[in-house]
DNA sequence: GCTGGCACTCGTCGTGAGTGAGTGCCAGTC
DNA sequence: GACTGGCACTCACTCACGACGAGTGCCAGC
């Protein structure tokens, strides 16, 4: 296959030009900015055999090259140095996250944190409810017949649903009805709840257990299972930024819808188990509409536990070293916020 | 001035065909697709007038007419007749809306539902909290320095926010705490609070002084005055509908970036006080970003009272009388769930 | 006041030549 | 054997030109 050193770093400097140009980049510009230290001729010999096996590609015949995706993934897996943040950047992510005043508020302030830095579309799932555990759950009345129940978890996110009772219930019940869940449920992983909560219904006084049948099911539909899904984006504008080329396509929509199915955002954070960040180039996306994106997600949370993932999309012509670095670097930080 | 009835059909005629075709309209397609009763001629003579008037205008010298923002503000205030919504959409919006399990997935399926039908982009404001009033406060220790403050309002909104006290609070002091709370502050709507809570803190007990001061900061900062501003975005890959024409142009940055901007989406809401729709074209908008787009807006909640807005940002070619049928159709359904 | 006719404008489309960046290949050199 | 300089070739892009035609404004006539 003959990939020496010299067209591997060939292909680096073809990636770096044109991420940074955004136009198809020949031979004679490559020596020119690039101390390759051989003549045009032996590049573009280089060339030849790097497009042979995949790796860049001319749009027309008469043009420069241009990566593929097969040539932006082994530029990321082998060729680029990380590219560490520089302290400016490092104060101004952790100046930023402090002043966050609840989990809302960080979750918020990470996600245009991310967008603004990378200029690119960030995504952030909230901590995922599943993931965390049970801290506190309390009943509230409002009626004879209605509760509102809320539960608050450990990485501070606070749930809350209004319970339709089957019959009027005496506070003393709730009393009880409190005490109970908390005994039971408190500290107590979501993931870990089904089988627990079960058990709670069929232990309950036969007076009480129509409501608290009717408390389990609302808090396993609502909190524990629908909640998976809560999303914040931000920067969508930059997408405007894919250029005019992707733009007259009418490449735009597609991804604008994509982003809009909180569903397919999710899917992006399905597999981030650890804290390392993950890229996806174009074509290697599950979801169909992406393939014209790179994808670039990590999970986050206190410690080596993740409770949840980020991540940003933009078009595979985008820095990979300094986008992977900051994606790591803000869900590190927002991870050390959770831990308090 | 002479805007006689034909010159005004004839501006119908211009609106409606532009609005349909997305091209500028000539005197000889109108005439055959309008039964005006008059030659291609007499039209052209009409349209001299209207140009005149700054109603229509012409791209190039050799072009058709194309309506000016004035003259869709014209058909929008004396030609439009109001479009009935069919029963099938009232039956599609009913359904949409009826299954909705809390306050939150009433919003979102509001904004969808909006986005949906209108084929814009949909912005739902959040019932505003001022404008509701309290139904319940709720103090749930989390921990002996650390309270979850919970407030449910008549709107179905549950606000809540952890609050550190200055010191340890006994079960009974939380209590009291509870009852006061909720005695002079049930029923009161928000924008009432601040000096009823003020009063509060001087007429606690010397030992609770603290404590209750501490609550009542905590109160007026987060709930009431900082939570106005939530609001659900939907539709905008619709944006990539307005046109190839205003796409190349690269005039969807700034809009994209006005509808990432919360404060900036707030104002269109600033001063819906009733039902009626309103509808800002074009230049009439005060966000400079929007200028290059029509905003159909309306006030919505239970029976007269508004605690919100909805609206849709679109291109200033819309569909107006759909459009502001759909939008109030849908305020009304989602103000006559608010009221239960 | 409406109409038919007519000259005129001007944007659009297609054609064709010129230009130049970039390539592939080959013979020569170290 | 690897690299280099040279050279012919390709082909997208730009621009100028002319034909075309939709659409207009104006005018004389009804």
């Amino acid at each position: 296959m003959g990939l020496d050193d010299r067209k591997l770093e060939v292909l680096r400097a073809i990636v770096e030009d044109y991420v940074a140009t955004q136009e198809p980049v020949g031979s004679k510009a490559l020596v020119e900015r690039h101390a390759l230290g051989v003549s045009p001729a032996t590049v573009r010999n280089d060339m030849a055999v790097l497009e042979e096996e995949g790796f860049i590609r001319q749009p027309h015949t008469s043009a420069g090259r241009v990566p593929t995706d097969r040539g932006y993934r082994l530029f990321v897996d082998r060729l680029s140095r990380v590219k560490p943040l520089s302290p400016a950047e490092r104060r101004a992510i952790e100046r930023f996250l402090v002043g966050a005043v609840d989990l809302d508020d960080v979750v918020h302030r990470a996600v245009r944190l991310l967008a603004q830095l990378t200029r690119q579309v960030a995504v952030v799932q909230y901590p995922s409810l599943t993931r965390s555990s049970v801290r506190h759950l309390e009943l509230v009345p409002v009626s004879t017949t209605r509760l509102l129940l809320v539960m608050i978890t450990d990485t501070g996110r606070v749930e809350q649903r209004v319970v339709e009772l089957p019959g009027p219930v005496e506070p003393d019940e709730i009393t009880d009805l409190r005490r109970t869940l908390n005994a039971t449920l408190v500290g107590v992983k979501l993931v870990d709840t089904p089988p627990l909560v079960q058990g709670l219904v069929e232990r309950a006084e036969p007076q009480a257990k129509a409501t608290m049948s009717t408390l389990v099911s609302v808090l396993l539909e609502t909190l524990v299972e629908r909640h998976e899904e809560r999303l914040a984006l931000a920067g969508t504008s930059n997408l405007a930024r894919m250029g005019p080329l992707d733009l007259t396509t009418g490449a735009l929509r597609p991804i604008l819808e994509a982003l809009e199915e909180e569903v397919i955002l999710l899917k992006l954070f399905d597999e981030v188990k650890s804290g390392a960040a993950r890229v996806r180039i174009g074509d290697e996306n599950e979801v169909v509409d992406l393939r014209a994106t790179s994808v670039v997600s990590t999970g986050y949370g206190p410690g080596a536990t993740v409770v949840g993932g980020m991540g940003i999309v933009g078009p595979t012509r985008m820095d990979y070293p300094g986008t992977i670095a900051t994606v790591r670097a803000v869900a590190r930080y927002v991870g050390e916020m959770l831990g308090h």
